[in-house]
DNA sequence: GAAGTGGATATACC
DNA sequence: ACTGGTATATCCACTTC
């Protein structure tokens, strides 16, 4: 018997005489990687009808008690059954629990319960891995006793520890959990690697880097064995994949992680290594990394969790970024404040010899990003992981929905709920073609120059309002009922338990840690703490999407669309005390409402929130977001009317805070958003236009005498699709086409850019597409393209407000229209 | 062939 | 297909006269 402290990385399980074991593997507290080999109980639930006699349950046992399924590597059965009283959704149920022998029939035996007395079956669907962290509680990323029996080379389940390259592989008798506060660091190693082709496979690979803690080599067969601390030569490709094996095995990481290593690194290093065959036999188990298919690829290896930065920063953390693209230059410069190092890709053929240590540099510079990156981020993957109790693999690529409904899975217990199914075929797509419910009210403003603004936000209002009227799947009534709330949506009206449902409830939790934890944050500014707390928001504010998406378990959109119809209401209320109050309401959006404080103190202002609050039920509550000097509306470019979701504020302390305007928006030009911002940022700063318009006419001149650099005028769009497929052909789109034609890699989701030029043949009127160009095709930029199309917009209505006559501005165009009525 | 309109598309706000 | 709806603005595609 040996007793090891032992914190679980990542899952695995195996078959052994028809029975399931998980393999765990972790480290231990003195940093030994080790693999415990445990089961759990496999069971499903069969939930019965209401008031079905004992003597019948009997008679059904005993037909589930036989049912046998019986396949080629194994025969699977029911090994035992009890009868329970379960909760599900929001009704108390008799249900059978059954307990069956391998995990993977289990959707198998469900279907063959199909007896009339049992209404639904359930828990078939979940992973074996969930099933195990649920029922055994060993959750990923805390620290457990482990007690258990050594398996040295024994001949216990198959041998599997023989080909286990880890210290100690230990049969678990007993875990117990540790209260730990240090926090884990994994053992980890950075990768990237450099080819000629982008295809997956297609070229030979040039070189690989890897980067850890002290560690850092660039492997390569190319570059005239030049000698450096970390150049490590091969003599060919194929030499070059064994050195990689051979470094990751020595090196013995916990996480090996890159910047789209599951699309490209390692799929391709994969294919490589079956070209050149070699088993790339990097798992612990010597085993090679496998790929899943489908449309978006996922690499795993066996005792080593792989983590594709790209995916986690997509899904989850670019919420916190501002980069306008999550290329790993512009998430690394924003994140480490460091960049890659500058290479301009050309085939390998065409590199000459003293080029090469720049391309190595480069390579490695790659995986010191990732490494580094990796580093970053490691406290919000590790509270993530800690909080939703998923493995970490699934962590790092799950959807905000998955992640929602995983937290909810790991937390049904302490309800005595059984989990709902996923919804698949025919429901997925009844659910798709539901009509879309109305949302969130947004007050048209008054366009103008506004001074002394207040602002006002909700905390989390989705997610107060569905605590507080208890909205959710569970708690959602058909019929209108005695002491049900009555919601509007549309012309319909629906209704809900007032008795507190599981969803809500949980939900209130995971609010009230949040605040807990930003609390805690504030008081101590540490990275764990913030993740910590960013993570309970992240569940916040999903949770009211995750009911109104269709592939949810707990879909039920009655209950978003009465989320946001309560959400409207009471934000209107608030709107109405506040005019009652005697200010001017200048603009909401949601769950926020500006209005101009006037002469009134802030401490009034304060008084008024106070009252408000008061007033609001359940857990709803409005906050100051905070005062302004200034700020400007401006009207639609069509209409006259005030335009929503666009406004410029400036703060006491001169900070501009800018939504919705050219200024913020990528696929505008550089000069005209430089230009927007500087506009703002003078007229809210001096309460006038002067300034601007002296600004405004110097960019005007310039443009006008070409003065303007290249840089500043391209344009970039998203390739949201391939090209194909568009219907309407867009500048970008022609661009795209002509970069493939020029062999210049076009992928799908790429920033393409491009400027307008002016038209060498200049008698026909052309379409800006036919005007656009690459940026380094030759031509002279289009002035009245640039004039008309991007400048002009941009601060036209910002002027409007002053009722400035931009046809002087602009004098000797003819043709800009302005104010022809 | 110009003018007007709606659709397609991209991006932002909350 | 991988949380929801609301909104602005551009450029193209098409219709109409």
């Amino acid at each position: 018997m040996k007793k090891i402290e032992f914190i679980p990385l990542d899952y695995d399980y195996f078959d052994f005489q028809g029975k399931n074991y998980t393999k765990i593997f972790g480290r231990t507290k003195q940093g030994e990687k080790v693999c415990l080999i445990d089961s759990c109980d496999i069971y499903i639930w069969a939930i019965l009808k209401p008031n079905i006699k004992q003597n019948k349950i009997n008679e059904i046992l005993k037909k589930i008690k036989k049912i046998k399924i019986d396949s080629k590597t194994r025969i699977s059965q029911v090994i035992k059954t009890e009868i329970h009283d379960k909760n599900f959704l929001g009704k108390k149920v008799k249900a059978i629990k059954i307990f069956i022998s391998n995990y993977k029939d289990a959707h198998e035996i469900a279907d063959k319960i199909t007896f009339k007395e049992i209404d639904k079956r359930r828990e078939y669907d979940l992973s074996y891995t969930t099933k195990y962290i649920l029922e055994k509680k060993l959750k990923p990323l805390n620290w457990y006793k482990i007690e258990g029996e050594v398996l040295n080379n024994s001949l216990k389940f198959g041998g599997i520890d023989n080909i286990i390259e880890t210290k100690i592989c230990l049969k678990v008798n007993n875990i117990k959990q540790k209260q730990e506060q240090t926090i884990f660091k994994p053992k980890t190693l950075g990768f990237d690697i450099e080819t000629d082709e982008l295809e997956i496979g297609k070229g030979k690979i040039l070189m690989i880097s890897l980067v850890g803690e002290n560690y850092k080599k660039v492997l390569t067969w190319k570059g005239e064995k030049l000698k450096n601390d970390y150049i490590e030569n091969y003599k060919d490709e194929a030499d070059m994949i064994e050195g990689f094996i051979k470094n990751i095995k020595k090196y013995n990481p916990d996480i090996l992680t890159g910047y789209f290593s599951d699309g490209f690194d390692l799929p391709y290093i994969k294919a490589r290594a079956e070209k050149n065959n070699i088993r790339l036999n990097i798992g612990i188990d010597n085993s090679q990394p496998t790929f899943s298919r489908g449309k978006l690829i996922t690499g795993k290896i066996k005792g080593i969790v792989h983590i594709d930065l790209f995916r986690f920063i997509r899904t989850i953390y670019s919420q916190y970024l501002q980069s306008e693209t999550l290329s790993l230059n512009d998430v690394a410069s924003e994140l480490l404040g460091e960049k890659k190092t500058i290479w301009t890709h050309k085939h390998s053929s065409k590199i000459k010899p003293k080029e090469w240590k720049n391309y190595f540099e480069y390579n490695l510079q790659d995986s010191i990003l990732a490494f580094k990156l990796f580093e970053k981020i490691w406290p919000d993957l590790l509270e993530l992981t800690k909080i939703i109790q998923e493995p970490l693999f699934n962590i790092s690529r799950d959807s905000m929905s998955a992640q929602v409904e995983n937290y909810i899975i790991h937390h049904l217990e302490k309800y005595n709920e059984i989990i709902e199914k996923k919804p698949f075929g025919e429901e997925i797509g009844k659910r798709r073609d539901e009509e879309r419910y109305e949302g969130a009210f947004v007050l048209q403003p008054k366009p103008g120059l506004y001074n002394n603004i207040a602002f006002f936000d909700f905390t989390s209002m989705y997610g107060s309002v569905i605590v507080t009227f208890n909205l959710s799947k569970s708690t959602y009534r058909e019929e209108k009922e005695k002491n049900l709330t009555e919601v509007e949506i549309g012309k319909r009206k629906i209704y809900f338990n007032k008795e507190k449902g599981f969803f809500p409830e949980m939900l209130n939790e995971i609010i009230k840690k949040r605040k807990e934890y930003k609390k805690e944050y504030t008081e101590n500014p540490n990275p764990i703490l913030k993740a910590r707390s960013n993570a309970f928001k992240l569940l916040t504010n999903a949770a009211y999407g995750y009911q109104g998406f269709f592939g949810a378990r707990y879909y039920q959109l009655e209950a978003a669309a009465a989320s946001a119809s309560l959400a409207r209401k009471w934000i209107k209320k608030t709107i109405e005390q506040i005019q009652k109050k005697g200010f001017e309401v200048i603009y909401s959006d949601t769950d926020s409402i500006a209005f101009i404080r006037q002469e009134k103190s802030k401490e009034e202002i304060q008084r008024l929130l106070k009252d408000i609050n008061e007033k609001l039920p359940g857990i709803m509550e409005l906050d100051l977001e905070g005062f302004f000097k200034r700020g400007i509306w401006v009207t639609k470019r069509t209409g006259t009317f005030g335009a929503k979701k666009k406004y410029a504020l400036i703060d006491e302390k001169d900070n501009l805070k800018i939504r919705g305007f050219e200024t913020v928006r990528r696929d505008w030009c550089n000069l005209a958003r430089k230009t927007q911002n500087k506009i703002l940022e003078l007229i809210l700063k001096n309460g006038d236009e002067k300034k601007a318009i002296e600004y405004l006419k110097e960019v005007i001149n310039k443009i006008k005498k070409r003065e303007i650099e290249l840089n500043e005028l391209i344009i970039k769009t998203q390739l949201k699709k391939s090209i194909e497929d568009y219907k309407s052909i867009n500048p970008h789109v022609t661009i795209a086409k002509r970069m493939k034609e020029n062999n210049i890699p076009v992928n799908l989701g790429m920033l393409i850019e491009y400027y307008i030029a002016k038209p060498e043949n200049n008698h026909k009127k052309l379409l800006v597409r036919e005007k656009a160009k690459m940026p380094n095709e030759k031509g002279e930029y289009d002035i009245e393209y640039y004039l008309k199309n991007q400048i002009l917009p941009s601060v036209e209505n910002i002027l409007e407000v002053f009722n400035v006559n931009l046809e002087e501005l602009l004098e000797g165009k003819k043709q800009m229209s302005l104010n022809d009525f």
